[in-house]
RNA sequence: GUGCUUGUAGUUCAGUUGGUUAGAAUGCCAGAUUGUGGUUCUGGAGGUCGCCGGUUCAAAUCCGGUCAGGCACCCCA
């Protein structure tokens, strides 16, 4: 292999059984989509690029596929202009579209824009690729599908409620337990920021709290204290990270009601949270957990309400993760619409289901019966023949080829097609086919009928 | 963007302190078997040891560079 042909870095190619069980994992996420009133809709790859950078955030943009503009943009552009230090400024004139980066911002963008046509409050579903110009390792790619439902234009938390059972029955139906649905609020973060006198440092005080799982509660001290964070908030933390206790919603609710460290917003978070926990009871969910966990912060910075994330104990990672956002599409002209949704991340389900052999076996053997090729004249009769078993709705082929009887049985048997039909001088004579069953290897003597019966029972 | 690590048949990997013609398993092709696969036996094809340079009588092996993959950080699905 000289010269073997490459994909780019962090992209993948999926066989035939590959693509079946990732199909698989899109139809039961979809049918659940639609069983609870979700509509599809498809937006472009491509956004303008303007439409995408500041929502996610520095890092965010950074990772923007951006893509070059057509023509000889350089023309145009002042020979001075065009020099390392003034990437920034050159990269506007020289590509003016991107590839998106997640579903929820383009879907903000075509709310607003197709406004008119659509009855509030609006479900839809969105089940497509997106790309991000990440460093590609575990788990993460640079382009993957992402599954997205979300519903705008309703504040009511029974929304959130929704989600949480949606995000229950596809990892159910999927066959996967043990899921745990995290959830947690903005707003009793930015209560805690309020609280501790930490509101100018927001998004350093999340980002140390959110490593909590990883590095301990000594580790997000140091973190606090080296990203600045003030004895507040330190003094806080080293009493509480400790026990579970002294972060419960209780506790929180406790701090924001009491007089110096008094929040207005944190008590509505905990408020909202409350709201949702005391309509889900755990046994009304089928495979999941639900519950809070305040260290969640999650980097997307345009959620304002409650924020989810589901982990699974064997996989390292998110495997869905969403929020509400109050005000994504004012971005784009259309104030005073909220908007909440989740999105499952396709390919990491893919890993962990493979990884936990979770893949039903009939899946990528679509094929059920094969004719064998014995010549011209057989393979015109066995031709008519399949005919009438498509028409009765049976998956089938005739090996193209009248070459040797061992290789057609070996692509039946790497293929996984359950029977093999041999029509010979003598079947075609009799009007008969012989009919082997691949497993057992039994064989038996049946009319076309017959054996279409035999195998639509199958 | 930062750090670590690995590149040897199609694939998964051996390859000793540097020493003849670089091996195995599996897969592929053919035969045993002209109408019977998944078992078995026999044979065959398949490698410029990622690439470039250096040290040496001698390099898959040591050194430098480079490219590619993997992992971790950051961030995230």
């Amino acid at each position: 292999m000289a010269t073997a042909p490459r994909i780019p870095k962090g992209t993948r190619d999926f066989g035939p059984l590959q693509a079946a069980r990732r199909t698989y994992i899109f139809d039961t996420i979809r049918s659940v989509f639609q069983q609870y009133g979700f509509l599809p809709i498809e937006t472009p790859a491509m956004e303008t690029l303007d439409t995408l950078l500041g929502k996610y955030g520095e890092e965010g943009d950074r990772l923007i596929f951006k893509v070059l503009n057509s023509g000889n943009y350089f023309d145009k552009i002042p020979e001075d202009q065009i020099r390392g230090d003034n990437f920034a400024g050159l990269a506007g004139k020289i590509s003016d579209k991107a590839l998106r980066y997640d579903l929820t911002v383009p879907f903000a963008r075509f709310v607003v824009k197709h406004q008119g046509e659509l009855a509030f409050p609006f479900k839809r579903y969105q089940i497509q690729p997106v790309w991000r110009a990440d460093r590609p390792q575990k788990g993460r790619y640079r382009e993957f599908y992402q599954c997205d439902v979300d519903m705008i234009g309703s504040n009511s938390l029974r929304n959130e409620i929704e989600l949480v059972e949606i995000i229950d029955q596809v990892f159910s139906n999927l066959g996967l337990e043990g899921t745990r649905i995290q959830i947690n609020n903005r707003k009793i973060l930015a209560g805690l920021a309020e609280a501790l006198d930490a509101k100018d440092q927001f998004s350093n005080l999340t980002v140390a709290i959110d490593k909590l799982d990883k590095v301990g509660p000594d580790g997000v001290l140091k973190e606090l204290e080296a990203r600045g964070l003030g004895q507040k908030v330190l003094h806080f933390f080293s009493e509480r990270l400790n026990s579970e206790e002294g972060m419960s919603l209780d506790a929180l609710e406790t701090l924001f009601n009491t007089a110096e460290t008094a929040s207005e917003i944190g008590q509505k978070g905990v408020e909202e949270l409350r709201f949702i926990f005391n309509r889900i009871a755990p046994e009304d969910l089928k495979t999941s957990r639900l519950d809070f966990n305040f260290t969640l912060a999650r980097g997307l910075n345009y959620y304002t309400g409650a924020i989810f994330e589901v982990i699974h104990p064997d996989f390292k990672g998110s495997i869905c993760g969403g929020g509400r956002y109050d005000d994504l599409t004012g971005i784009f002209g259309l104030p005073n619409t909220s908007g909440v949704g989740v999105s499952f991340g396709a390919d990491r389900i893919y890993d962990l289901l493979g990884d936990k052999n979770l893949f039903p076996e009939t899946i990528g053997s679509p094929t059920q019966l094969l004719f064998i090729n014995f010549g011209e004249a057989e393979a015109d009769y066995c031709s008519r023949e399949l005919k009438k078993v498509r028409a009765a709705g049976i998956a089938a082929e005739l090996f193209p080829d009248s070459g040797k009887m061992k290789k057609q049985m070996n692509y039946a048997n790497n293929k996984n097609i359950a029977y093999v039909a041999l029509v010979g001088s003598n079947e075609m004579e009799s009007g008969k086919v012989s009919l082997k069953n691949m497993q057992t290897g039994e064989q038996q003597s049946l009319s076309t009928d017959e054996m279409i019966n035999l195998l639509k029972n199958n």
